[in-house]
RNA sequence: UACUCGUGC
């Protein structure tokens, strides 16, 4: 029994991942209870160094074991499965997450939204929009950052400008991070001027423009051939 | 306590 644990962890310790695995199904199969611990170390491990498959695989012979599920680890899953672009695999888990008798978080929902939205799969993001709606799970920043981004890939930038809108009127005050998503977005599909202009509302509600934020509008100008401009705003990020 | 967001290189 305690001859088991040791050699998991032995393995672990040298990387032998697959081999502490094995040695898990060992335990089980004699019908000895693994602490949660364990599992839980043993998850980490795979979450840190191994694929989403192989974690998620790991995860459902712990749970089947007992292991009490909990949201954050099917999070985690997503968003490496949608780092990896892997969509499906990530909707997976969030099915999952209900199936387990849990709810999505806040964090789920903006995972998998932004994970749709990197794909493009804009129509995706604002089903999931109405299922927080109707599950009274209120959009955060996240939210709004992620569903911007989509609208602005996709072209309809008069459309992320209303959620823009939106946002204000719902009493969430928009941050650096979307007003400079939204920013790229116009200077991407070349309308750098109204990124100043966007600009320019950030300074007016008192927002603090970064390096970020300059970045993405130097690099339009120059990209549009506005040297003289950029250097103006170079100027002006130096003097704040 | 632990999970999700923006530019360039």
């Amino acid at each position: 029994n305690f001859v088991y644990h040791e050699l998991m962890n032995v393995y672990l310790e040298f990387g032998f991942v697959s081999d502490s695995i094995q040695c898990f199904r060992l335990i089980r199969k004699h019908g000895i209870a693994m602490p949660f611990r364990q599992c839980a170390r043993l998850f980490d491990h795979l979450l840190k160094n191994r694929t989403p498959e192989m974690a998620l695989g790991f995860y459902l012979e712990i749970l089947d074991h007992g292991y009490p599920p909990n949201v954050y680890d099917f999070n985690i899953m997503m968003h490496m499965f949608c780092k990896e672009g892997k969509i499906k695999d990530a909707r997976l888990v969030f099915e999952e997450i209900r199936k387990r008798g849990l709810k999505p978080s806040v964090v789920s929902f903006n995972t998998l939204i932004n994970g749709c939205c990197r794909v493009g799969e804009v129509e995706e993001c604002f089903r999931l929009k109405e299922e927080m709606d109707k599950e009274k799970i209120l959009p955060d920043a996240y939210t709004y950052n992620a569903l911007i981004k989509g609208l602005c890939k996709d072209g309809r930038l008069e459309d992320a400008d209303r959620l823009l809108d939106e946002m204000w009127e719902r009493g969430l005050v928009p941050n650096n991070i979307i007003y400079t998503s939204l920013i790229n977005g116009h200077c991407k599909h070349g309308r750098v001027e109204l990124g100043l202009e966007m600009y320019g509302q950030m300074l007016k509600k008192g927002l603090r423009p970064d390096l970020f934020t300059y970045n993405t509008l130097v690099y339009g100008l120059c990209k549009k051939g506005d040297i003289q401009q950029a250097n103006k705003l170079v100027e002006e990020m130096a003097c704040r």
